[in-house]
DNA sequence: GTCTATAAGAAGATAGAC
DNA sequence: GTCTATCTTCTTATAGAC
């Protein structure tokens, strides 16, 4: 990795622990393994780190998000995927997406960023918004809706169940941010919790 | 109110809004309407003030907290309380938690300071997690454990239907301290999520 | 592209007058 | 208890040698 991409490595893990304020350009320069002078032949400015690593996690979400919102938003609805959806897969699937959100390096500590700056930096609300409350939710509603629609779940508001499906991971998410021991204890009422929500929701006859 | 309560409600705050280490002195001085000089006169260091908000907050919350185990804890289970919960109780219940914590100026002020503040300092990590993680769910998992046993809800484990319950209304509080503009479209979700709930879990019977 | 030296300013905190 | 003046340290950023 070049030096211009460990700059903003090193700046998104000192910022996501300590926010942008607490973290001096000299702090970086030092997990770099250089002298604070030498970062501004890179960089002209530490706000200018700091939309790096913003303007990179643009990119990587949208990237991302592509890719997910193909098997949910379009006409490629895969029957097979959907009818087979069982105990186990929708278990597969809320801890996969757990998971990934808690265990993906970049997306980790980007997320950290973004729950420390989200008051102070108008672009950051609207990010977290997005990332953590919109996209996850309006993703869920629809998967959940044609669930519906396919007469796999009972007749619900697809909001709700988004909601009632997608909280309790948000809020273990948070909770295992914060103190990462509790990632075993977190993913066991993960899990309780989905089956749960399965055999709430899903209808008797197709399972 | 005198000044030296009044110089840690400004600093509350500014600290609730951009962080400890992006508020300086000065400004705490201005918002008080004093120079920063005449802080060090009540506060032997803008540490020391901090440490004010946290011991204050700690209080409060004790107080707070004392009142609403009350109801859940101890052999005061009232049955008339309980067995009279209809699904207009439960809402309530539940808006009455949610703008509670969303509208009380001390505690939305220090919540979000501890959003901020999670992961650079680690009291208000064991802080933000008993007093938004553990400490609601296991009341809500008493309540819910009794209401069981009373016959009144289906059984189920208590602990996934307190995180059920609850996680939502985590997650919208968060949201509504992000964007306290969408506090009308949250309302009404938590109301819809409530109602589901309710259905999900109460009994036909003990309606 | 990295370094040392250094400027320019902000920040926490103290001294001492009133 | 509040002020002005001041100290010290930290921080962002630049200049210029190598």
């Amino acid at each position: 990795m070049n030096t211009k991409s460990r700059i903003l490595d090193s700046a998104l893990t000192l910022f996501s622990e300590k926010g942008y304020h607490s973290v001096s350009v000299a702090e970086i320069a030092d997990a770099v393994g250089i002298k604070a002078p030498s970062l501004y032949k890179h960089y002209k400015s530490k706000r200018d780190i700091f939309n790096g690593i913003l303007s990179e996690m643009q990119t990587r979400y949208e990237k991302q998000t592509a890719t997910l919102q193909m098997n949910g938003s379009n006409a490629a609805v895969d029957a097979d995927i959907f009818s087979s959806v069982s105990e186990d897969t929708l278990i597969q699937m809320g801890i996969g997406l757990f998971t990934y959100f808690l265990h993906d390096d970049y997306v980790c500590r980007f997320r950290k960023m973004l729950t420390i700056e989200q008051f102070h930096n108008a672009e950051l609300t609207t990010l977290y918004t997005k990332q953590y409350t919109d996209d996850p939710l309006s993703y869920q509603s629809r998967i959940f809706s044609m669930l519906g629609t396919c007469g796999l779940f009972r007749p619900a508001n697809a909001d709700v169940m988004a909601l009632h499906f997608y909280a309790p991971l948000y809020l273990l998410l948070t909770l295992c941010d914060r103190e990462p021991a509790r990632e075993p204890e977190a993913l066991q009422l993960l899990e309780q919790h989905i089956r749960q929500f399965n055999q709430i929701y899903k209808k008797e006859n197709a399972q």
